[in-house]
DNA sequence: GTCTATAGCCAGATAGAC
DNA sequence: GTCTATCTGGCTATAGAC
């Protein structure tokens, strides 16, 4: 093991805070509004110093990607651990925790229309290669549970892979959270309710 | 009826060439993105003579929502006219054409987060009234089709309202379209199933 | 590596001539 | 009402002292 001294150690903390800043102010007000200045004074040190960590203000939004991914791999990971639970429910628990950390005001939120930032992501390997382990999981959960006739087949697997991906940024969340008759845990049992089981009427006891 | 002179209709033609790219450029970039002079240079007038029509850049994209409102509801109105249609598919018709029309790339895209455009929309009367019509006739329709076994009468209605307005900022249209394995049609009633039928199987001939 | 200070740019909004 | 020219301010990013 490589010993690491501790002004490096001294670094990484620092990085994690910046991290912890971004994502949070990614959260609150976007990519487009959050400013590199209004970061450096959440964290309390000078925005030259910033530029020192991160050479641009989208490899700061990539960073926060990266480590929200992480978040979400260690999530799919310990459901991986436990085998007996379903893919469909493997499914539903990630949706879930992705609900969770919207309504925690933790999920950064990128534009899709920014030519810049989505250069900058897809040079980012380290993003690439989070956003294919997730998908490649979840990918293999859908196509099980497609097989096993608990999702609907008829939908193309990338439809389902795609929507669940979406429930990191449902408006509807926010909607409903602003209305303040339910509590988050509800919000998110009726949201995972109306993605899966439609908004349709169901007979009693379809799957 | 009030006489209206050449120069006043010149000038309703003008303000018309503004909401149309307003309402093109909020689509293709979001608020954030577009600027004031892209706006005035689109239209092919200067910078200063837009803030004659509009006073400030929130007013503009208020315009432009009441306008896609106004769409919305001349939609919705020829609906209503068709009184053998159910409920249930007057809220697929008016998904399909939201749809559409975020597919057609004619859907202004509002940021919820940026809290000065909030204040403005929210202090917009002609804003506000056309929401208020739309979620009006909208509410009946859910309400309708929940009494009569069509819709989940389990969902609050409010949240099969919010849903449905967020079809208009689904960002599983544009990664299917990106995909290009499918038309637009096809995405729209892949995404109509998914939203009313919901991910899960549905046994055969489920409503 | 950290800071202060500033370059360089471009946005939203306005003044004032016509 | 339209234009050109400009103001004002905030942004990303960098230089240079410590």
């Amino acid at each position: 093991m490589a010993r690491i001294s501790f002004r490096e150690q001294v670094l990484q903390v620092r990085e994690e805070a910046i991290l912890v800043s971004v994502n949070r102010l990614l959260a609150e007000k976007g990519f487009d509004v959050m400013t590199v200045e209004e970061v450096a004074a959440d964290v309390g040190i000078a925005k030259a110093s910033l530029y020192k960590h991160f050479t641009s203000k989208e490899e700061l939004a990539a960073a926060a990607m990266v480590r929200v991914l992480d978040r979400a791999l260690a999530q799919i990971e310990a459901l991986q651990a436990r085998a007996e639970a379903s893919p469909v429910d493997q499914l539903k628990a990630v949706a879930r925790w992705t609900m969770q950390v919207q309504l925690a005001g933790e999920m950064p939120s990128l534009p899709a229309q920014n030519s810049v930032l989505r250069a900058a992501l897809l040079a980012n390997r380290a993003y690439l290669d989070r956003l294919m382990q997730v998908s490649d999981v979840l990918g293999m959960w859908i196509t099980a549970a497609q097989a096993a006739g608990q999702l609907n087949a008829a939908l193309p697997s990338e439809v389902i892979l795609y929507t669940l991906f979406a429930r990191a940024c449902d408006p509807v969340l926010g909607l409903l959270k602003a209305g303040g008759s339910y509590s988050d845990e509800q919000i998110i049992e009726i949201l995972l309710s109306s993605c899966f089981d439609g908004l349709s009427y169901r007979r009693a006891g379809a799957a």
